[in-house]
DNA sequence: ACATTACGTCAGCCTTGTTGACATTCCAAG
DNA sequence: CTTGGAATGTCAACAAGGCTGACGTAATGT
């Protein structure tokens, strides 16, 4: 790896040293995704219900078409799993005011408290690996990140901060 | 982030940082799987497949029990999945030498292709981001998902490369 | 001889993705 | 003002790919 760590040189990266990166992704995520999945378990809830809620949180108000084109599924899909959170008291789901055929989502305090402690769990675990790496590290971390990402997807990603 | 970015800081991350932090992860990992989802769209196969196959690439003649333990599924799961690559003529399983319990896994040359097919694809893309982010970020990103790695698996994963 | 290990298989369940069909609402063209 | 089309969201049915549990068979180890 000594080509990646000199700061000035080209990339060359070998086949194997990509593979390595590839599987390394596959690995990581499932780390990931391993806290909240065991907060989850037991629960009637999974994944699915977690990344709804996460998005809901972070920008409340927001429609489902908005959400659907966040969390890159199908409509009847995310209706199946909004349908069990608002039928649960989890989400609320207001028609819209300008436009009826809207309808605007909402976490209630159950909601917001489940939510709670699925952020926080995840936050922990990524804060430890953020420490063990270190600083550089994670600011590299960042920019590879997004690198990654869709360019229509970091638009639309981009576009959440606004509201 | 500036406390992130200068070298010597201590790691102060807002959970704001943290959760943007987790969102990145959540849409790169979408890109990450993308490019091979689309060969194996319309083929009679998934992600589940690619697995396999890629690990069986990776260390030909592996036993089914070491596969498990990589791909961390159930060998109910993984077996529906082998068994239709190897009805398909594209990975081989035969019985073990030393221990005639264990089938030991290969590739076919379809398989081999295949899997090349799949496996540049999915370099061509990790590639693109790698050249995006930059040398220095390239090596942050590996020791971060290191760090994000279960520490049980990264030894799963070390010993992947005696054989 | 007997318990254990490695592997395969059948059956059935759950989550979460898909498509297709449909109701409601809005808006713009006639 | 009406009406047809587009947008939004719901219901139904299906597929992929996880899971558990139970069982069979062959080979190995004690």
């Amino acid at each position: 790896m000594s080509e990646v760590h000199t700061g000035e040189s080209l990339l060359f990266l070998t086949d194997e040293q990509l593979r390595q990166g590839i599987e390394a992704v596959f690995f990581a995520y499932r780390g990931f995704t391993s806290a909240p999945d065991q907060i989850l378990e037991g629960m009637a809830y999974g994944r699915a219900h977690h990344r709804a809620i996460h998005f809901i949180a972070r920008a409340p108000g927001m429609n489902v078409n908005r959400l659907l084109a966040i969390l890159g599924v199908t409509k009847q899909s995310l209706n199946r799993v909004l349908r069990t959170l608002i039928e649960d008291g989890l989400v609320e789901s207001r028609v819209g005011r300008a436009d009826k055929r809207e309808r605007h989502l909402y976490l209630t305090e159950e909601g917001a408290a489940l939510e709670g402690r699925l952020s926080e769990a995840q936050r922990a675990w990524m804060r430890a690996a953020y420490r063990k790496a270190g600083p550089d590290a994670v600011t590299g971390f960042r920019q590879v990140l997004e690198a990654m990402m869709d360019p229509e997807l970091r638009r639309l990603y981009a576009g959440l901060r606004e509201g």
